[in-house]
DNA sequence: ACGCGGCCCTGGATGC
DNA sequence: TGCATCCAGGGCCGCG
């Protein structure tokens, strides 16, 4: 699931259908974990913390999500697998780790096969949270310009795309959206980031920024759908231009779609439509 | 201090 | 059909 445009759609979709900030929005009547450690050991305080409280907004910081109440914070890291539902009482499935149980019988589960979620709680002061605190600018906010980046890359050692996707570069961007940003900006992801220019860095965060902005807007008809088991997916895989068309045709130039490997992932381009 | 590989997990796809 | 292998949208840790 997870990178910006989805932890932007699950908020969106989770603000909805738990009427957050409205008059009808629910009351949290008890917590359960089914299992304690996931990536970290989800706190059994939370039982105390947040029964007989509502949720007060649902936000979101890089791919974090955070929930607000009165007393403190949730927060919450998808990892590779995590979604949230909202179900009926007793709809429990295999991995629901963590439940919270609402007014008329709903159930708000956290459920993540391969456990390399985040379940934990902030009592105060979550921008400053250790897992928030040193995390780079919003890729959508206007610090992450084309003088950020180009200043930031000067004496990085590593490839543009592995810096890219570093959160304390910029936050949001995984392994899809870096590699296609890098195709419609025309940069190879191998090509090491001090040797990008300047006028390179401009394009490559001018389409950072559309590549996510299209992302979350076809994210968003993933609202109805994650109110069911799945929670998989948008449109948004229909708009790929590299990733994971090893071999394909290139939309633009025909050539064929090659894969690397770069800090241990799988990475694609257009040799031809990138320098 | 930085950059990289390995690792944390399960499950789906692929290959023999 | 069954079993082995590889791969996956993330991030942390320890090593050189």
């Amino acid at each position: 699931m997870p990178e910006l445009p989805e932890v932007e759609t699950v908020k969106r979709g989770l603000n909805e259908v738990l009427h957050i900030g409205k008059r009808k929005s629910p009351k949290i009547t008890k917590v359960t974990r089914r299992r304690e450690n996931i990536r970290e050991v989800i706190p059994k305080s939370l039982e105390k913390d947040l029964v007989g409280r509502k949720i007060l907004s649902i936000t979101r910081r890089a791919k974090y999500l955070i929930f607000e109440f009165e007393n403190g914070f949730l927060l919450n890291h998808l990892g590779m697998t995590g979604c949230w539902r909202v179900c009926e009482k007793g709809d429990v499935k295999n991995h629901d780790h963590f439940l919270m149980h609402l007014e008329k019988n709903k159930v708000l589960a956290y459920n993540d096969p391969r456990r390399f979620g985040l379940v934990t709680w902030c009592k105060a002061n979550v921008e400053s949270h250790k897992k928030i605190k040193d995390l780079g600018p919003e890729p959508l906010d206007n610090v992450f310009n084309a003088d950020y980046l180009f200043a930031k890359t000067r004496k990085v050692k590593t490839n543009i795309k592995t810096f890219l996707m570093n959160q304390k570069t910029v936050v949001g961007v995984g392994n899809i959206y870096a590699s296609e940003a890098l195709f419609s900006a025309g940069v190879r992801p191998q090509r090491l980031a001090h040797k990008v220019t300047r006028a390179e860095c401009e394009k490559v965060v001018a389409e950072t920024k559309v590549v996510l902005e299209n992302a979350i807007k076809a994210g968003g008809s993933t609202i109805s759908d994650f109110k069911q088991a799945g929670g998989e997916s948008g449109y948004f895989q229909h708009q790929f231009h590299v990733y994971g068309k090893k071999g394909e045709a290139c939309c633009k130039c025909k050539k064929q779609i090659k894969q690397l490997v770069l800090g241990g992932r799988s990475s694609f381009y257009c040799p031809q439509c990138q320098k």
